[in-house]
DNA sequence: TACGTTTATGCCACTGAGTGGCACTATGGA
DNA sequence: TCCATAGTGCCACTCAGTGGCATAAACGTA
């Protein structure tokens, strides 16, 4: 009797859940996401389509999956962390990657690379993304104001603290998604830090007119 | 013969438009946006189906038309404006509070209110709403890569600033939203300066554990 | 007033996402 | 061996969204 092994029938289902996401995306990669009916994948995965409604809520989360896995992790590990008496932001940012560490699935990250592919491609794709990254937020905040000692139940910093968090995550991501080779964790984090190590500076980044004119006042706050 | 009245065919089609999108406003408050049927919708107005799709993408379109206006107008005055030399996200700020000051149209705030309590109760609303702000996120970051001078064409800050911008501004638009009483322009401009002002904190807010450490007050809400 | 051109609309048939209901089968427990 | 239960397949249905083509209204011109 093996502790990691669930019973038989959540394996099952399980393997069609994985089957259902490996062949979506690579349908959808292949294709093009609007151009692959359900009846497609399901006659692909030899699956009724009513089954691949029981997965997943809409055509777009199937291919959202790998990423939904690593947010999942976030909240998780938002849930027992140690708040320490550093800045939040701080905080949430170690919190994410640790839960990145816990990616340890196999050819995850290229799963999350094809996914957020599909997304930038994808309006719809984009926009359930973007839904799922809001829930997730909320779902964050609630963590966050249950387990920490924030005063004032409506203030706004630590929902701007998330959502900046998210910001930069995605930020990371596209970068990320864009160097050439095989994809790889550590790449991710080390994208993460940098753009987190962006944040400060993009409240406080001065700009001048283009080429046509001399920059008058260059930096000073 | 009066300069600011278009042709007749241009007023009309503006009519049958802004009948939409009162009529859906209502039907979809009262009914539910997903209750709520294109058919009746159309029917409502004495419009064809092929019509609403000729001036609407999609059916969350049409309820998110008062608050893209605001955006439109944001993109608008970015496209003039004069840097500075103060901080991007100052002017980002001050662009945004200038294209709320255009928002002259009779009724927009309480368009806009209805609108963004659609928006917060209906899965697919939210969605793409938050994909128009991603949209409008690059239009604007291309507007800005353009239009001033920042020497590192992949630095993330001003994409950064501009989630940040974005951010603030939903959260601004929540708070405001749950005034009561008549929603007016100047309350939610308000709103955002409160809002904006609570940035810097919301990277260097600390936190403490809830319950353990500060004194005997029980950790119940 | 008569004419053609342009532009918005109506109508109709069609695809495909997503749902509800019910019967069927495989698993796991007694 | 039998039964309860979870998961699945099948079927019919609603409704969002699209393509094509004919029509009507608006505008310019003679």
């Amino acid at each position: 009797m093996d502790a990691a092994r669930p019973p038989l029938r959540e394996r099952k289902k399980l393997r069609t859940r994985e089957a259902l996401i490996d062949t979506a995306l690579d349908l959808f990669t292949r294709q093009g996401f609007t151009r692959t009916t359900l009846d497609e994948l399901c006659y692909a995965v030899e699956v009724s389509k009513r089954t691949f409604f029981r997965n997943f809520v809409n055509k777009e989360d199937v291919a959202m999956a790998p990423t939904q896995d690593l947010w999942a992790a976030f909240l998780d590990e938002l849930r027992v962390r140690d708040p320490d008496g550093r800045p939040l932001m701080e905080m949430l940012q170690e919190t994410l990657l640790s839960a990145l560490e816990r990616m340890t699935a196999d050819g995850w990250a290229s799963r999350v690379v094809l996914s957020r592919n599909l997304a930038a491609a994808t309006p719809s794709m984009n926009a359930h993304g973007l839904d799922f990254c809001d829930r997730t937020t909320r779902a964050a905040l609630a963590i966050v104001h249950d387990r920490f000692d924030i005063a004032d139940p409506d203030d706004v910093r630590p929902r701007l603290a998330l959502d900046i968090l998210v910001a930069a995550f995605n930020k990371a991501l596209e970068k990320w998604a864009s160097r050439s080779g095989a994809p790889s964790r550590a790449d991710l984090g080390a994208d993460l830090r940098d753009t987190f190590a962006a944040i400060p500076g993009s409240l406080t980044l001065t700009v001048g007119p283009r080429s046509p004119e001399p920059p008058a006042r260059p930096a000073s706050i």
